[in-house]
RNA sequence: GGUCCCGUAGCUCAGCUGGAUAGAGCAACUGCCUUCUAAGCAGUAGGUCAUUGGUUCGAAUCCAAUCGGGAUCACCA
């Protein structure tokens, strides 16, 4: 979920947000491979799933098809690979035999595994007897002779070319009994079937497949008017969107532009890498062997579109810390390429948010579906409303504003009061959760405060309290002091915020206020009808909070309504 | 294994550029609405600030080590 850092403005900043989204690249492809299979032509409307949702729904179907498909071939492979690395330790061969034995029994059933799994998704037709004619000493021949048409034969050269080239790259001298098992499974992730036929869809995407082209731009249709509906509701807007299907080509243009000046290099086969070994990093795959962009080639991309065209005093970039090592990198790929600019580029990281259920993975499936938790905030904002009834004469319209605003409150302060580095646990109940340390109490200070200035006759005289200097602080009472400290020290609050780009401490700091309003106003009667200087005072003390509250809401992004 | 983040009340979190009795909310118990909005206020109970050592007049805060949790090191994004 989004946290905005809008506050920087504040310091007096001309702030410009922007959202990359996700769009181009092989993540879409994923759902569009799985919607291709298994969809039957689904849409938003036949179906009554938010756009975005579809796509995820069908991300999340490939990445279980992707895992079933590398459980299925490590069982199969398994006891067979770890009988034989057994025979290292008892030397009944030598190593070159082993190595050779591996390699063909992988071999074997990978490509099995491809033409089976290609031919059950109809990529391919073979004959279901010829199917059987595989054995591991024939199977390159049997490519040829059971494929006979040109591009099917093409197909399956290309990824035979690519799993005999992952199958050499793997040291099987050194794998042991122990460590085969890592070994398997990584081997596997790279030449997993599904995954080669989601590369196939993004090279004839960037290569403008018609088809291609035409599934993505419906797809990506319905996420972006799925993302439309939830940004609306969260109320977060954007300057200007990029999209990272726009740059991809701009990030390629860099990376060529980095292999001339040699500072990435190309390996035999054809994929570009950034060696940062000697800062202690590892080496960074830029560009694939086929060509096709990866994520952060669209980022170099991105970036220096950005660069260009808002020269701007620095860029932050608000992502999850588990990319802090992407971020490093794509700093690092700039500088060395000469931008000085990469100096101004920030990465703020906020941590992962857990669920009392586990971990949050988009990739699973296992997320809090924004939509829904909007929803059910905002009806327990309802229900206290109704149950208190103190704004009773609001018409339906109001209302229903008045529930959104609280709701959203509540959920925006839930998430902005954690230091955006520390890992938190989202309850979903407790962010409904509208008592104590929560949005809707600060409002309702706010909202209470705002009543009392009405009925003193006085709303509109907010700033007369310039007359009261501070040679009267020493006959105030001990709240009224701690009060006017609290309301003082906004300024400075606001400043380190914007530094430290932590959201959090003005939240914190707008929850002290409101409960050192909260003691203030318990212990001390405001109005009184002879209007006495003191009166006067606790007015504008009321008045200066208020609006200070309001100020600090206005930087998270809540509202604060004026009755609740 | 390398790099990085985290460990404070039963739970969720503040406090961390060193300073006095370590604070809130939730959960439990007890009071307070014929007076400005009780979505509130007050009180009771709950802590070896992970452990150990170091720096210091003084450490939750800085340093080191250890333990525990997490992230990352993919031709994933």
């Amino acid at each position: 979920m989004e946290r905005g850092s809008a506050f920087l403005k504040a310091t007096g900043k001309n702030v410009f947000k922007k959202a990359s989204l996700m769009t181009g690249g092989i993540h879409i492809c994923k759902s569009m491979l799985a919607w291709k299979l298994f969809g039957n032509g689904e849409t938003p409307q036949s179906s009554g799933i938010k756009g975005d949702h579809l796509v995820g729904k069908y991300y999340v179907q490939f990445d279980r098809m992707y895992k079933e498909e590398i459980d299925k071939i490590y069982n199969e492979t398994n006891k067979i690979i770890h009988s034989i690395t057994e025979q290292i330790t008892s030397k009944r061969y030598n190593s070159s035999e082993i190595e050779s034995k591996i390699k063909e029994t992988l071999k074997y059933f990978t490509i099995k595994n491809f033409i089976e799994s290609s031919v059950e998704f109809k990529i391919l037709k073979v004959e279901a007897n010829l199917l059987n004619e595989i054995t591991p000493a024939n199977i390159e021949k049997w490519v040829e002779m059971s494929i006979t048409d040109h591009q099917d034969a093409v197909f399956v050269a290309s990824y035979l070319k690519m799993l005999l080239h992952k199958i050499d790259k793997v040291n099987w001298n050194e794998v042991t009994p122990k460590t085969v098992s890592d070994s398997l499974i990584m081997l596997f992730k790279e030449t997993s079937t599904i995954l080669f036929l989601t590369q196939e869809m993004l090279r004839k995407w960037e290569q403008g497949d018609k088809e291609t082209i035409d599934l993505w731009k419906m797809m990506n249709g319905w996420v972006y008017d799925g993302f439309d509906v939830t940004y609306k509701n969260l109320g977060i807007d954007f300057d200007k969107i990029y999209y990272e299907s726009d740059t991809y080509l701009l990030g390629k243009k860099i990376v060529e532009e980095g292999l001339q000046k040699k500072i990435f290099t190309q390996d035999a086969d054809n994929s570009v890498w950034l060696d940062l070994t000697d800062e202690g990093l590892d080496r960074k795959i830029m560009q694939r062997s086929d060509g096709t962009s990866v994520y952060i080639t669209q980022d170099l991309g991105t970036a220096t579109l950005r660069h260009k065209e808002f020269d701007f005093e620095s860029m932050i970039y608000v992502v999850g810390n588990e990319q802090d090592y992407h971020f490093k990198v794509l700093f690092k790929a700039l500088k060395k390429l000469g931008y000085n600019w990469a100096d101004k580029c920030r990465h703020l990281s906020y941590a992962m948010v857990d669920l009392p259920s586990g971990k949050m993975k988009s990739r699973e499936g296992t997320v809090v579906d924004a939509d829904e938790l909007m929803q059910e905030v905002i009806d327990a904002a309802k229900a206290e409303t109704q149950k208190l009834g103190k704004v009773d004469e609001f018409s339906a319209e109001e209302l229903n504003q008045l529930y959104k605003t609280l709701g959203m409150g509540a959920l925006k302060y839930f998430i902005l009061k954690v230091d955006p580095e520390k890992r938190m646990l989202f309850n979903p109940e407790e962010s409904v959760e509208i008592h104590g340390n929560t949005g809707p109490y600060i409002q309702y200070v706010h909202a209470r405060i705002c009543s009392m200035l009405r009925s003193a006759g006085k709303a509109d005289e907010l700033s007369a309290y310039a007359k009261y200097d501070v040679t009267s602080f020493a006959t105030l009472n001990d709240k009224e002091k701690e009060l006017v400290k609290t309301i003082l020290s906004f300024v400075e609050v606001v400043i380190i915020a914007a530094q430290k780009l932590s959201p959090a401490l003005v939240a914190n700091y707008v929850y002290e206020l409101s409960r050192v309003y909260n003691q203030f106003y318990h212990d001390n009667t405001v109005i009184d009808k002879a209007e006495t200087e003191t009166s006067l005072f606790r007015l504008q003390l009321s008045s200066a909070t208020a609006q200070t509250i309001k100020k600090c809401m206005e930087l998270l992004g809540i509202d604060c309504p004026e009755r609740m």
